[in-house]
DNA sequence: ACATACATGTCTGCAATATGACAGTCCGAC
DNA sequence: GTCGGACTGTCATATTGCAGACATGTATGT
């Protein structure tokens, strides 16, 4: 693949903001593409963390299993978004499984192409850390969620967000397309799908928001939607 | 004080582990040292994120409130860990309640020093990643927890992690001295109080442990503690 | 067009655990 | 040594939201 395409890949990720083209170049070098579609799985837990991934386009999941087999999504990740950063945390196998949602494309990049990188960049080192934290503070809140929140609050707040990083402005409220599973928002809330389905029908029952299996609709501010 | 002293304080801490004693002093001179006791509080959310602390003794929790005045802790750090480490992570205010459990010792060094000296010792470097990494994986586990364990799995799970981390192994099982408040448990298993104090009390009923104000003792094997 | 698998909508009962109340106990401060 | 506040132990009661059941709806491929 011709260099200039790879470095339109690794475009619109702030934590290359700054970064010198020389710098560019060779991350594009270290670089390779994948296309991923819907339900593919990029890592299972145990296996060897080597490679970092940077997600241009479509969305991925990162969830975990429990034994007897429910699931809890822990983030939902869009474009621009880092994932599989254990591989640069010191760790040698994921802990998590990342699927795809929407068809991705992905950008993988072997852990000591990127350390090697980390090393000659300080802005880059500093760019990681702040992700880090970003990423910490995200998942602090996930926990104050989950232990003050009830379901039909975690399940608005977290339509709030989705909404928030998904959806397209409009005139008169916003837009996001495609929408999720009930089931899929139920795994990331921690409640049930019934429930799920449940809340979804009172807020459109309330006018706040219409909904389908393709798109969901937010009629007004985001500020409806909080918890 | 002598930089002697300040460099007792700050070993075994494991992100120390093969740094120079050139390093090492550095570090010390850049740091200080603070005596806190029981029910003092380090840091507020919203408090400026400037430094780094390193708790050489005692007892620290991480904690936050709710608008409805609950508590869920996040975590519980004794000697040898880190905290305050959004200072590095690129964040300005903190987000928890940093708070004395037990009397602690506690180093304190300005982010700036800290990231100069990150920035000389790529070892050091490495070593602040992995052990954010293990917070991560922590807190991770935590949101695992909390989703697929019901109550008395998660103190008894919790327990289990207390007696091995805070413990001391003894020839027919474990001890640890001091013991915490049931409230406190509650707080970090996000359960009640009087469901804390119902586990506790089924468990010495199996003669699985014996407990009082002042210490937990588990009698025998660390397993017997397995949710 | 049809079959099949998957997703949604709705109801009902049940189980887990929070909450509130209150008595008893311990502990440190004075 | 005693007093007051905090912690523990044990109820009874309230509530939330999960789980199961099942009908209906929708998309996809042949």
């Amino acid at each position: 693949m011709a260099e200039k395409t790879k470095l339109w890949y690794l475009q619109n990720f702030n934590m290359f903001d700054g970064m010198s083209p020389k710098m560019m170049m060779e991350l594009a070098q270290n670089t390779s593409m994948q296309n991923n579609s819907k339900k593919e799985i990029i890592y299972f837990p145990e296996d060897a963390s080597n490679t970092i991934y940077f997600l241009k386009a479509g969305k991925i999941k990162i969830y975990r299993l429990s034994e007897d087999g429910k699931t809890t999504t822990l983030q939902l990740l869009g474009p621009g978004e880092i994932f599989g950063e254990s591989a640069i945390l010191g760790q040698d196998t994921h802990d998590n499984i990342a699927e795809v949602v929407e068809d991705a494309v992905v950008c993988a990049m072997d852990k000591r192409d990127f350390q090697d990188l980390m090393e000659k960049s300080p802005k880059l080192t500093l760019s990681v850390n702040k992700f880090i934290g970003w990423r910490l503070r995200k998942i602090q809140a996930h926990v104050e969620d989950l232990v003050f929140k009830n379901a039909s609050q975690r399940i608005t707040s977290f339509l709030h967000r989705y909404v928030e990083t998904f959806g397209k402005k409009m005139v008169d409220g916003w837009m996001v397309r495609p929408f999720l599973t009930h089931q899929e928002i139920a795994d990331l809330t921690a409640t049930a799908r019934q429930t799920v389905n449940q809340v979804l029908n009172e807020l459109a029952e309330q006018d706040v928001i219409k909904f389908s299996r393709r798109f969901l609709q937010l009629k007004g501010d985001l500020d409806q939607l909080e918890s």
